[in-house]
DNA sequence: GTAAAATTATCGACCAGTAGGTAGTTATTT
DNA sequence: AAATAACTACCTACTGGTCGATAATTTTAC
């Protein structure tokens, strides 16, 4: 892992525990190992940081739900793939989602970042709206917001109250 | 108003905007006019004003929905009492819910305030659950986690996309 | 094939600004 | 006299950011 991808990740850990001024140039160059000059070599700015963050997360969380037809196709119900992937999430990670907390406090936010933020969100509700669609869902756009509300809200209360039985009874 | 007043509603308005790092004992002395050293007089350290903040910000919170079954007596769903002081919240003060934001970057809270944040959700998960018993849902607990996520996440999604659609979509 | 030039990735030293917090003092009110 | 509510002045720690320097590597030119 090269040290800027050490850097994003150190950055994740911390975004997804406390928000965007939960790190510090200093703590990320201390965490991978270099000095905190160094790291305005790879991200001029912090906002440039926390732009880079939320777009990869952005890629990574699309390319690891795969497209809706083809998990319909192989006989996957893609909602309860979008599901797991928050369970996890919330579970493995013991974090929030990245987007959710940024979202969150997305009128403090950089301009750069507040913009891979949306989108998050924009490229969240079109897969979701495909999937409800192909489910043979009335309302796709409306079940796809209520699908993304339910897991950000179920997500942020489990992590509040330290207790995950409030996810799975909210999405049972 | 008195100052200490004046400093819990400029510290509100600042935390629901971007979280508990967003303001400062500067900032909020400046705004209601005195030093900041006079702002420890009222607040010993920054945990207790967020404490006490997140605290009074419960009581109103709950204060302002009334009893369940009062509601129900006067010919009102409760569900939609609750709703509607979300939608305020979101469309009037174009503000995050406070424990809302603050329980997202839970895990870095101090203690005091993190405490504060949970009795929050406790307590409108009780309410939740007495208002979906009195409209004869056959399942409360479920259905109150469930109306508390939608809510917090529809409130967070509207705030980051700039469009209140979003939350009356999710909510319809 | 090699010398010169450019690129990559790092460093130490430093800057102005801000953070939360403390000590001791002063004026006002009870 | 005592409690309340403010003040000035200061502290240490940390913030994001800039500067010029320095090796090591890679590319380009002859």
């Amino acid at each position: 892992m090269s040290k800027k991808e050490a850097l994003l990740k150190a950055a994740e850990n911390k975004v997804r525990l406390g928000g965007y001024s939960n790190f510090s140039f200093r703590e990320l160059a201390c965490e991978v190992g270099i000095k905190s000059a160094s790291v305005h070599y790879h991200f001029p700015t912090k906002a440039d940081l926390g732009a880079e963050l939320a777009h990869q997360y952005t890629d990574s969380f699309l390319a690891a739900l795969g497209e809706p037809s083809e998990l319909k196709a192989s006989g996957k119900n893609p909602i309860d793939v979008y599901t797991q992937l928050f369970r996890r999430a919330l579970v493995t990670d013991k974090k929030m989602c990245l987007c959710g907390l940024l979202g969150a406090e997305s009128d403090s936010l950089p301009d750069k970042v507040r913009l891979e933020v949306k989108r998050f969100f924009n490229q969240n509700l079109t897969w979701l709206s495909a999937a409800h669609l192909t489910n043979g869902e009335p309302n796709p756009a409306q079940a796809a917001i209520q699908t993304v509300s339910l897991l950000e809200g179920a997500m942020m209360i489990s992590k509040t109250l330290d207790d995950n039985s409030y996810f799975e009874l909210a999405t049972q």
